[in-house]
DNA sequence: CTGAAAGCGCTTACAG
DNA sequence: CTGAAAGCGCTTACAG
């Protein structure tokens, strides 16, 4: 294929001028340029293929109509369910994302953030792959930017985040709602925002029925974490006839140990997941009800946010959005019953 | 934050011309300009923060240091730990990503290819999840192009892909070697690429030892398709002592129905994943033994590749580069013994 | 109603 | 040894 063509090249097959092609490709031509001029315009730029160079726009227009995004990962993947809809949505309003994954360094971050920066992009988004704070640097702030599951305590910037309290309180209520009573909560490490957000919520829905707050059990996030401290707790006299779990690949594990020990789910144990971002609770067996955090429509209004600003130079507003989550119900929540299952046998 | 400086405001500052300020900066000033004046623009470049626009450089050297990345996603995630070593790899040498997503469409894929083409992407990397045949478009041949994860039937572009038939050998071999004969094969759709070839290596492992290859059970990729597939298979007679699972969470299945049924793992039944790019294999309880493609190092490998097409105007040859599997031994794999387990209770 | 010019920010020959 | 000019490809005032 040779060169790609350029404005030059359509006006003079058309036989105008360069600018005649800019405004007749541009639908600024009523009134200036004659009928005829157009339609030649229009047939040169067909023959050659025309499309304008994005880079040159750029350059003259100053704005990149690309977006930069700041991401890293928690353990093993990034957060792909919201960087998929925010790729969309930007897509929409022809912005392109640039990715820098920091690996939770912050200085590497901040390096990235001025290549970002000298490759002009028009905004930042800041991509968070579990609900924490982010302090923004100058760098960030010197641009229009937008949190998504993360928040600036100097509440200085717009950010879109799921109400995590919520999301334990209605993986809570539930269970209580059927009648649990005993129910094991096996978290990650408390120290994380997510967790403790999470932990706090399920304790107000336990104080709001009347009940005292079960004790966290900190197992970790990964399904061996999870396994190890469901058969100790499955174990211990006087069980729980429930389990919430702070994490995906915990509530796997839990499902694994119960089915080791003959504990049926949801006969003998009910399960809760608050997080369903990989997929693994809507197939597990049984399928897991789970709290879900909308994030594809959290990280369509981060980018409709941004987006706006980059539109109107008036300086919009700072907003704390918060979305809420919604239970799906699946097969592994039941009354607490008398079930049992058979003992342990190992 | 006030507008970013550019090489004028540095030569203002230093009292030289903008080409001074260029050459300078870019390690040409020896022989050219005086020590003091070189002194004098380092000084200003710094009190300004100076940094080069990106923009700018591209539309002057026509090149713009990104790479169009096209790709797709087989399930619910991207491909991820190749994505991030390509990402990683391409930041060595100052290359940015800009990625599309298919979805799986060739019409859209060809319109991001467009968009990609208008922004003025140096060349192009194809990423698919799983290993499977690309055609490439025109406008693909146009530009330096490299495929990962997926080859050109007609040869005619440079690939990275893993030797799946290895896959399916190497994971054969371990079973083999231990003494088990009979062994259940589960796997997603014989019609994809990936899941033919590793059943095909499979096979071949069989017959170079004398036995017949074992018939694939058609499961499905999900956790509850492993479930269902291995339950059944578990209940018949001469019940198998092994399973090899094409798909990770196919493994994740079986494990959960051994569990259940009461066969221990690896006691009464071995177990080996051909995948475990999720990471659920390592932290799965036993851990399993999986065969692992060397993702990181492909993409690295794939990047490398392009990136030399884009650093030389020369030509290069064409290559189909295969890497090798890697199995990774963990504790779901035993001689077949007579273990047994208990019955199945349900 | 149309074409020539300026300018976005940079680098590289090219005069002086 | 240094500065002025050209040009990457585009769009938008500005003359004619």
């Amino acid at each position: 294929m040779a060169r790609k063509a350029t404005a030059q090249d359509v006006a003079d097959l058309a036989g105008v001028s360069r600018s005649a092609v800019s405004l007749v490709l541009n639908g600024r031509a009523s009134g200036h340029i004659s009928l005829e001029k157009q339609k030649a315009v229009f047939a040169a730029a067909a023959q050659l293929s025309y499309t304008p160079n994005a880079v040159a726009i750029s350059l003259r227009s100053q704005r990149t109509r690309t977006i930069g995004v700041l991401t890293w990962s928690s353990h093993a993947a990034l957060p792909d369910p919201i960087l998929r809809a925010a790729r969309l949505r930007a897509h929409e309003d022809q912005y392109l994302l640039l990715l820098m994954d920091t690996g939770g360094d912050a200085d590497r971050g901040q390096r990235q953030l001025e290549t970002l920066r000298d490759r002009q992009v028009d905004g930042f988004l800041v991509v968070a792959p579990d609900i924490t704070h982010y302090e923004p640097s100058e760098l960030l702030l010197s641009l229009p930017t937008v949190l998504l599951n993360c928040v600036d305590p100097e509440g200085g910037l717009t950010s879109v985040v799921a109400d995590e309290v919520e999301v334990g309180r209605c993986g809570a209520e539930v269970l209580l709602e059927q009648g649990h009573r005993r129910v094991g909560l096996l978290t990650g490490s408390l120290g994380d925002l997510h967790v403790a957000l999470r932990v706090r919520g399920v304790g107000q829905a336990f104080v709001g029925a009347g009940l005292s707050p079960p004790t966290p059990v900190v197992a970790g996030r990964q399904i061996d974490d999870g396994y190890r401290a469901a058969s100790q707790v499955l174990g211990e006299p006087d069980r729980p006839t429930a389990f919430i779990c702070t994490a995906e690949r915990l509530a796997v594990g839990a499902v694994l140990a119960a089915a080791e020990l003959g504990v049926p789910v949801p006969d003998a144990l009910s399960l809760v997941s608050l997080e369903d971002a990989e997929g693994l609770a809507p197939t597990l067996v049984p399928p897991l009800t789970s709290v879900h955090r909308p994030y594809a429509a959290m990280a369509q209004e981060a980018v409709a946010q941004l987006v706006a600003r980059l539109a109107d130079p008036v300086p919009a507003e700072v907003r704390q959005l918060l979305f809420h989550c919604q239970v799906h119900h699946r097969s592994s929540v039941a009354p607490p019953g008398e079930a049992g299952g058979r003992p342990a046998s190992r």
